[in-house]
RNA sequence: GGGCGUGUAGCUCAGUGGUAGAGCGCUGCUCUCACAAGGCAGAGGUCGGAGGUUCGAUUCCUCCCACGCCCA
């Protein structure tokens, strides 16, 4: 897939070698179409297999930036499942989203001039159609630019023909169950998108409003009577009712009073749910625009009256024709008229808006469709309940099979608090965009029947050919509830769903837990037998940097595209997966994201500093200097951090860990050592196999967050190198790296020549001498050979990194000592140190008063930590139930501080003389 | 009103029952042949407040304050 000519290898080797810079744009745009081919799924491997369906874009328009973090989370863990040696499927799709398109579509052609009045369903179909095609389209090219590893050849849609039959099947099997009824229902109604909401499509916000005090008269036309309070007015002409608490005596003889205006009698009706201390303690009852009053005139048997058609426009009496708010003014003025207004206070109340146009939304009595829930949601309880003990780690050893495991507990909580007072959810919309409802109706027995297989051109029933088809449409979430099975062909039993369900892990944002990770959880257990997701993660949203979310109207979003375009997907990728954590939303700023190609630039030239120097590459090396044992043992701990971080579905600490490893232990540290060790002809080799496995081993983790950077450099590594174990053709497919084990007391020998080289150039920098000017040191070994050996095969470079020039011993005479720190002629030392090695430090005269304030001060700290340690230490209590292993490294820590304070104390004490 | 979450360096945030971390910003030095989009060295925090548990709390518990979200 990646043969090459003669003049590319050249062409490649002049582009790493040459060019200083990172540039994302000529590496991304090449491997993007790579990837986009690269990740089908083969069900027939015998591997292990991973599975996670992408949540499906709306077709609304393009994917924001939180699509984007949605999408890396499911992409980093993804590809580590792949390079973990599982056979990794990642289902990519799209919505049809019913409302919001639709509401989006007819905008657009509002736009051109075409009201929805004036178009035929036909003709809308027809736009929308145009219009899921520009979209699905961008959506791809946006999740291509971003380098996922989905599986494009299994892309679906909510309402493609296969995805259609799983929707009627699904319909059909419910309604045959018992499961699906249509009934006269109070319903949130948008009079603006014309069509029935659920529960959850409705924002309800707090708003100024008033709150009228009306006085329904006991006799007609009368002014005395029964005050109630109400918010909407304007509902009164479909009161049937005023109702009162059962215990409020005030109330206690009248029996029934008018309706103003209506000039109905109603009766007053005494039910426990009235709040007797809301206004007056008496509340009207509209049972056919009002959620409660339904519920209280159900049990009361009391008429329903519709006062109010689906536009919003009276449809009663003397206010026929008036739409709802001019008609509560109309109203209001009448009712002052005839006296019957007694007072209008101002009030917050909690208005209902559609979630889609944001029109204020009208409780309505209609005919809808339902589902039953209460039976599916408690096995859709159970399950997340039981797998409430797991270990939150995907794959864990211990989960159990059949159950839902939340990675954060809070979301577990709210979502078996929401789901135990879960309601009949209404299916039906009154749209044109979505799945028909599967039911037709006989206009001459009166029969309903289903219409699944196809359209019957006769009534099952009675024969006859007059029939007519529902036309509502399903809710969206309707079909989208069935996605995790859908999309692998369920209602057949193909090999995908046989062998990838139940899938994975589902990664979500916390807003639709209720709206579809529950409801997919409730129609997975019920059709599949099983749950439609072994794991959910729940990220949070992402908001600008002042913690505002991003909208359109605030005008302050960032376009992934744009982003990408600017700093590459990898940058975008990995400032995301930095930020990404699991209870929090994230500020994202343009600056952070700027600041993360930084990385980029690191990994690039890095990779350069190896390509340009490694010149040959043999795997199995054995690491010889102390350097190279530490980088590898550092590798080791980095890797097997990641692996644990990214099981756990911690993105963020992964991202840090490599993060750190490879910027502050691999390039701060050993590329600058191994500069000297490539110099060196008995460690020269080894030197170039440590870079070039420490570096490799380093692409393969940041693969996880950076595709394209880590897959380029890889291949010319590749094709540079070409070990035999390298047998991937890309990146994506090599695997992932595994820790291996170096002897510990090597490691931190590693540790301590470091810290010696940082103690060395900090004492030279507060005695004011710069980097370039050589300075005398002595180290004093404290009888350790091995640190006396240590020193010195590793003295080159602990020279030129420190910038001075090191004489070493393995103890010292109390009489030299002295000498050398009270000085001879002009030459005086400073002590130091770093663990059990003592560092002598030659300084110039003048500048010895300038140390001597730097000294006090850090014998002052010293001294308050050694005291905290020794108290510690003498605190029997401690000794006996602190863990051993706390206790030995407070007595090292003890050891350390008086050993380094002696030698202070003793400068301090010379420096007087 | 109920529930959940957050409060750590100037800013944005990690993190942890055992000596406080990063990025950006700031100060000083430095173009050393991978990288000045870099390197080196620094300044800066009683980890929101008060109690409690503990040998030991920034971390666990309770209460309080502030902010945010969800539900009524």
């Amino acid at each position: 897939m990646l043969e090459e000519t003669e003049s590319q290898k050249e062409q490649r080797k002049n582009e790493i070698e040459e060019q200083k810079r990172y540039d994302h744009k000529s590496i991304e745009s090449k491997w993007i179409k790579i990837f986009s081919g690269a990740f089908k799924a083969d069900p027939e491997s015998n591997r292990r297999k991973f599975c996670i369906t992408i949540p499906p874009p709306n077709i609304t328009g393009s994917l924001h930036i939180g699509h984007a973090l949605n999408m890396t989370i499911q992409d980093v863990i993804t590809r580590y499942k792949r390079m973990r040696g599982y056979e990794a499927l990642w289902v990519p799709g799209t919505d049809h989203a019913g409302i919001a398109t639709q509401v989006v579509v007819l905008r657009e052609l509002e736009k051109k001039g075409l009201k929805r009045e004036d178009l035929s369903e036909d003709k809308f179909l027809q736009f929308v159609e145009e219009w899921k095609q520009k979209s699905q389209s961008r959506i791809r090219e946006q999740m291509e630019k971003l380098a996922l590893s989905v599986d494009w050849s299994r892309n679906r849609f909510t309402l493609d023909p296969g995805y259609r039959k799983a929707v009627l099947h699904a319909f059909a099997d419910l309604y045959k169950n018992g499961f699906i009824y249509k009934g006269d229902y109070i319903i949130n109604w948008c009079p603006s998108c014309k069509t029935a909401l659920s529960d959850l499509e409705v924002e309800f916000d707090e708003e100024q409003g008033k709150l009228y005090y009306i006085i329904y008269p006991i006799e007609e036309n009368g002014k005395e009577g029964i005050t109630v309070a109400t918010t909407r007015p304007e509902t009164l002409l479909g009161d049937t009712a005023v109702a009162v608490h059962p215990d409020d005596s005030r109330y206690a003889e009248i029996k029934a009073v008018y309706v103003p205006l209506a000039w109905r009698k109603v009766p007053i009706i005494r039910d426990e749910r009235v709040d007797m201390t809301f206004g007056t303690g008496a509340v009207k009852i509209t049972p056919s625009h009002d959620f409660a009053d339904f519920e209280i005139a159900k049990d009361h048997n009391l008429p329903r009256l519709k006062i109010m058609n689906e536009e919003g426009i009276i449809t009663f009496g003397q206010y026929k024709g008036l739409e709802r708010f001019s008609a509560r003014k109309k109203i209001l003025e009448d009712l002052k008229e005839l006296g019957l207004l007694s007072k209008v206070e101002d009030y917050k109340i909690r208005i209902g808006r559609c979630y889609r146009c944001k029109t204020v939304v009208e409780p309505l009595l209609s005919k809808q469709w339902f589902v039953k829930t209460k039976e599916l949601a408690e096995r859709a309880i159970e399950v997340v309940k039981e797998a409430s003990n797991e270990e939150p780690r995907i794959n864990g050893k211990s989960k159990k099979k059949g159950v839902v495991k939340f990675l954060a507990k809070n979301w577990e909580n709210l979502y078996i608090s929401w789901m135990s007072r879960i309601r009949d959810w209404c299916i039906s919309r009154q749209l044109w965009w979505g799945h028909k409802i599967p039911i037709a109706n006989c206009l001459e027995c009166g029969k309903e029947f289903l219409t699944v297989d196809g359209t019957p051109k006769k009534c099952p029933y009675c024969g006859s050919e007059k029939i007519k088809e529902e036309k509502d449409v399903l809710d969206t979430w309707f079909s989208s509830a069935l996605w995790p099975f859908a999309v692998l062909g369920w209602p057949e039993k193909s090999i995908e769903l046989e062998r990838f369900y139940p899938t994975d892990l589902l990664v979500t944002g916390f807003d639709i837990i209720f709206f579809w990770v529950a409801r997919m959880i409730m129609t997975g257990l019920y059709f599949t037998n099983d749950v439609p997701f072994r794991y959910v993660y729940v990220h949070g949203l992402i908001r600008d940097e002042k913690g505002q979310k991003m909208s359109k109207t605030k005008g302050n979003v960032l376009d992934p595209l744009d982003l990408v375009e600017k700093y590459g997907a990898d940058t975008l990728r990995f400032t995301l997966s930095i930020l990404a954590s699991q209870v929090k939303d994230i500020k994202l700023s343009e600056n952070t994201i700027q600041s993360y190609y930084h990385f980029m630039n690191k990994i690039w030239n890095a990779s350069r500093f190896v390509i340009m120097n490694a010149k040959s590459y043999e795997q199995n090396f054995q690491p010889k200097s102390i350097p190279q044992i530490w980088i590898m043992g550092k590798l080791s701990s980095c890797i097997s951090k990641v692996s644990e971080y990214i099981e756990e579905a911690r993105i963020n600490q992964a991202a840090t860990e490599i993060y750190e490893f490879f910027w502050n232990d691999f390039c701060d540290w050993y590329i600058e050592i191994s500069k000297f060790e490539l110099q060196n002809d008995e460690l020269k080799e080894e030197a170039q196999n440590t870079l070039v496995y420490v570096l490799d081993s380093s692409l393969r983790i940041i693969h996880l967050f950076c595709p394209s950077i880590t897959a380029h450099i890889w291949d010319i590594m590749k094709k540079k190198y070409n070990p035999s174990e390298w047998s991937a053709d890309i990146i994506s497919f090599a695997e992932f790296p595994e820790p291996k084990s170096f002897p510990q007391e090597v490691v931190e020998m590693g540790e301590t020549l470091i810290s010696l080289v940082k103690e060395i150039r900090s004492i030279k920098d507060y005695m004011g001498i710069k980097i370039s000017e050589k300075i005398n040191v002595q180290l004093v070994c404290q009888g350790s050979m091995e640190l006396f050996g240590a020193i010195n095969s590793n003295i080159t470079w602990l020279e030129k990194l420190s910038g001075s020039k090191i004489e070493s011993c393995l103890s010292i005479e109390k009489e030299e000592l002295e000498k050398k720190l009270k000085g001879q002629g002009d030459k005086k030392y400073i002590p130091s140190s770093v663990r059990n090695l003592l560092i002598l430090v030659e300084a110039k005269q003048e500048k010895i008063e300038e140390v001597y304030q730097k000294i006090k001060r850090e014998v002052s700290e010293l001294s308050a930590e050694l005291e905290k340690v020794k108290k510690r230490l003498s605190n029997p209590d401690f000794i006996e139930k602190a863990e051993e292993s706390v206790i030995e490294e407070h007595r090292k820590k003890l050891e350390e501080i008086s050993f380094r304070l002696s030698h202070l104390y003793k400068q301090i004490e010379l420096m007087k003389k």
